[in-house]
DNA sequence: GTCTATATGGCGATAGAC
DNA sequence: GTCTATCGCCATATAGAC
């Protein structure tokens, strides 16, 4: 009963909440699933987050930090830009491998509230512009072939995400079901995001 | 009173329900909500659908075939590949841009009952292995790069799919929450989109 | 077939003992 | 800080009149 405990029971709840959360949703999601993952009980939950909502919110930022892996240091770094986009799309199909939650989890909640996104997108310090604009630099001086640079951002989110967000259903479409089959596919994508892309943009 | 009007409420409440579930959700629509919409009382809908399960479920195989456009005639059609895609590109697009809140709804609940949605698919008579079989044609023939045809069709839905259903997170970070600006560029990617996969497939 | 009224259950939230 | 017990609400579902 002390603040070690506290500090200990604090943080079981938001690992219970997330694994809750992720796979459930917002609406999905009961208190005492939450409890019950965290081994406490359920009034605990209201003792340290006052409300569902509110523990939601933590969770959903948290969750949503994790989204943006750590490309600053690749925007910056002095690699020709084939290989940029190169690491970038593996590290993004490699984080999605480790938090297969996570796609389908933030489409979900990403039209709910408008205005809490906004907000957290604004406190994570994003800033896009400096990706599209390294994208327009390199188009400039003829190293990829002239585009939106959104185009060309969204283009490489949608193939490194979607095929985690539609995984049940393609996964039977096209694999009769096989999970295993799929998931090697996922593997495999690593790669042939990246050639999909570099074949499409990249000047000879 | 009669079989008339039966027919007619049953049309109303069918559509009232996917108007509501297909922008909210299973779990965040209230079946108040679909009473309203459709100006009836609550109870008819258990009088029409005796539970919001069979009501969804109604829904969602409704949904779900709308998702696949009429493509038959364009597999096998006389056109060359290149032409075929591209209009499957943007009759795609076009689908999309008419029913916005499809993918979203669909990838929402895809997760939910993954037995359910094999039998949904099942009902379709959809057949994957036709497209897949006609593009592996193509690569042999020498018409487009060799790859899994797999990749080459989910990159496709991928491309077309996800700018919709992630639509309100990449309004805000690449379009400073411009709604139109954003709207105008998803009619854009009709073209785009079609010509960032041919670029990359297409062996010249 | 359609309505009003009500039953039934579940869930978020709180009170209060320890 | 943690628990048990319970409140109060809201949503699905049903009963029953018309």
């Amino acid at each position: 009963m002390n603040e070690a405990k506290k500090d200990n029971t604090e943080e079981k709840i938001l690992n219970a909440a997330q694994t809750v959360f992720t796979q459930k949703g917002m609406d999905g999601t009961r208190m005492q699933e939450i409890a019950d993952e965290a081994g406490i009980n359920k009034a605990l939950l209201h003792y340290y987050f006052r409300s569902k909502q509110k523990l939601f919110e933590a969770i959903f930022s948290k969750v949503f930090s994790q989204i943006f892996p750590d490309i600053k240091s690749l925007i910056y770094s002095e690699k020709p830009i084939d290989e940029k986009l190169g690491v970038f799309i593996e590290k993004y199909i490699d984080l999605l491998m480790r938090n297969p939650f996570l796609p389908t989890f933030i489409l979900k909640e990403v039209n709910r509230d408008p205005e809490f996104l906004a907000s957290v997108i604004k406190k994570q310090g994003i800033n896009p512009a400096d990706i599209l604009q390294l994208l327009e630099k390199e188009m400039e001086k003829g190293q990829i072939r002239k585009m939106d640079p959104r185009d060309l951002m969204i283009n490489i989110l949608s193939l490194s995400i979607f095929p985690f967000a539609s995984r049940p259903l393609m996964q039977i479409m096209f694999f009769s079901n096989d999970k295993k089959a799929y998931k090697e596919f996922l593997v495999q994508r690593k790669e042939t995001v990246k050639s999909f892309v570099l074949n499409s943009i990249l000047l000879k």
